[in-house]
DNA sequence: AGCGTATGCCAAACCGATTCGTCAGTTCGG
DNA sequence: CCGAACTGACGAATCGGTTTGGCATACGCT
């Protein structure tokens, strides 16, 4: 079967009788071809199985036809931070989007050696959970290229371009739901706020108290190892006056509280409910299943690579924003029986 | 300063007074240029910043300069077993590598669409963790990728290019230095045998203890959560004749195997030990730091970048093994006070 | 009929590198 | 002193596409 050499676009034309350049512009719906010729053309190459080499294409059309996905480099703790199924969502994801579109998506390299990146010349950059005024971001578009994020410079969302979810609304809505389920005090396991969602999470919660006359009872946990969720849900738990319901952001921190309220003897959801803002496979599958606010890191991942292709085409010259909706998946851990 | 276009091998070749095609041999050291010659256009060459265009290479030497990093789609569980810092040190490695030798890695999308597989046509794969006869690196090769293993497909270890830790001998030693600090009883969390690194651990367990004339004392743990470690934790602890030690396999168990003893109000290492065989930053920064064999992942990342190169040259033409030593990284939670 | 214009297709140039074959000049052996 | 062999460099072809400019032919209009 197999020929040795792939079809090539002078095969398709010897097949079909014309020139290479008719067989091109009938593939591009570029020139003048017969609707009929074309026709022709395209079924041609059809049957041969034709597909143009990605090199000879990005030669003339001077890309390079890659895309990176990575963290800021900038970053002290590099794609630690993010929730580990989160990102085996997003990134399978957004490299499904990439490669439909004639990309391929590439693995940045650690921020260690930053003259590999110039080597690769990229046609645009996507970049997770950006810092605050982040210097790598800025390289970037100095060297001319463009690069979408997902989350926000918080100090640049106006003259940049991003892709997010709505986190304030997302915890808003567990919280109210929590509230609404029979929780009386409502504690909240934190991460540092150094990022624009956990910045958005912290500040939607303080706001939710603040709007009931309560203080807000916050305790963070450094890193999302279920064992950091475990201790600060611990010290929401040993506290006077104990909340009977916890929310907190990653997967594997609701899992630590989980595991903090079993080892206190406390019952979930009698004594205690829990609730997260970012679901992931744990939480569902967990002995008892945990409530949370799932954020679609896969249409986050292929809404990014949309938003930077489109910046590529000049479809997208000014800064631009995308949310995404996320939605609340009710379980066990706050569904109280009456 | 910025020239608009970056300097070709024209610009090269006209700064130096010669052809493009002497530019090209005293680049690559190919053709007969006089010493001297060469010298002055490796310096012109050096001082406009000269750097090949990737695309017109790859062009002429018929590659693509693609070669992919993913799991097996075969598997039901995609990266998911994986250890997230494992990973997450491995990948950056192997990128890092791969960038060095003028090609880019890339991110597998999902196993749900192979048809995208094809379009991108990969100059080689590593694949992780493979099962058993993989259906998948059939495929690849069959294709024409080559394809390089991180762990083996245990049914055929001898036919296949791979690079893997040597966990019989890293879990040997685990359990040699916990007997040596002390343990009369080991108990062993373990993951289903179905990959090659849990069927070498679980195999070197079962003949530790069987050369003690000792039953194998073993629970299983579904999944790479510090839930499933805590529970299966559980169950070692709850047992009548409850082992003063127990060994585990990836990061997350181990912390969970820690919350389990917290919870039973063991004190470790007094009255548990733990140790695990794949070391992780959590392990070291836990709060009591837990001892276990670091597999080196950067090294094996980069050691399978380097393997696929070879294949790739041809310098690799049979099926070679390359094992990476591992070192033991004795912590407080095997250092038993006398 | 004559002229301008639109249509359908193609030859050649181009993208930026490598590589094959050739050529002029030098060195060496007989 | 002459031819062979070697040296250093170059022109042109090649990789596989796109794009520009041009050339026939057909058509419409006056």
């Amino acid at each position: 079967m197999e020929q040795g050499r792939r079809p090539g676009i002078r095969d398709v034309a010897r097949a079909a009788g014309v020139s290479r350049t008719t067989v091109s512009h009938a593939l591009n719906d570029k020139g003048r071809v017969a609707p009929e010729t074309r026709e022709r053309i395209l079924a041609i190459a059809e049957e041969l199985g034709y597909r143009p080499n990605t090199n000879a294409l990005h030669l003339t059309q001077q890309r390079t036809g890659l895309l990176a996905l990575t963290s800021s480099p900038s970053d002290p703790v590099p794609l630690g931070l993010l929730d580990v199924d989160y990102f085996l969502a997003l990134a399978p994801a957004a490299s499904e989007a990439a490669l439909r579109a004639g990309y391929a998506l590439v693995l940045g390299p650690t921020g260690q050696a930053p003259e590999l990146w110039a080597q690769l010349r990229l046609d645009g950059a996507l970049i997770t959970d950006p810092l605050p005024s982040d210097p790598f971001l800025r390289e970037l578009e100095r060297q001319g290229t463009p690069v979408v994020t997902l989350g926000r410079d918080v100090d640049r969302a106006q003259e940049t371009w991003w892709v997010d979810s709505d986190l304030v609304a997302a915890m808003t809505e567990v919280l109210d739901h929590v509230e609404v389920a029979g929780a009386r005090r409502v504690g909240f396991v934190a991460e540092p706020p150094r990022h624009s969602y956990s910045i958005d999470e912290l500040l939607a919660y303080e706001r939710w108290q603040e709007a009931r006359g309560a203080a807000p009872l916050v305790e963070e946990a450094a890193g999302n190892h279920t064992e950091a969720g475990f201790h600060a849900a611990q010290r929401l738990l040993d506290a006077a006056d104990r909340p009977d319901a916890i929310v907190t952001t990653l997967e594997g921190l609701a899992l630590g509280v989980k595991l903090a309220a079993e080892t206190r003897g406390l019952r979930v959801p009698e004594d205690l409910m829990i609730a997260a803002v970012s679901d992931g496979p744990g939480l569902a599958q967990a002995h008892t299943s945990i409530t949370a606010a799932d954020l679609a890191p896969a249409e986050l991942g292929t809404a990014a690579v949309r938003l930077l292709l489109e910046r590529l085409d000049g479809a997208a010259p000014t800064p631009r924003a995308v949310v995404i909706p996320s939605v609340l998946r009710v379980r066990a851990s706050t569904r109280r029986p009456r």
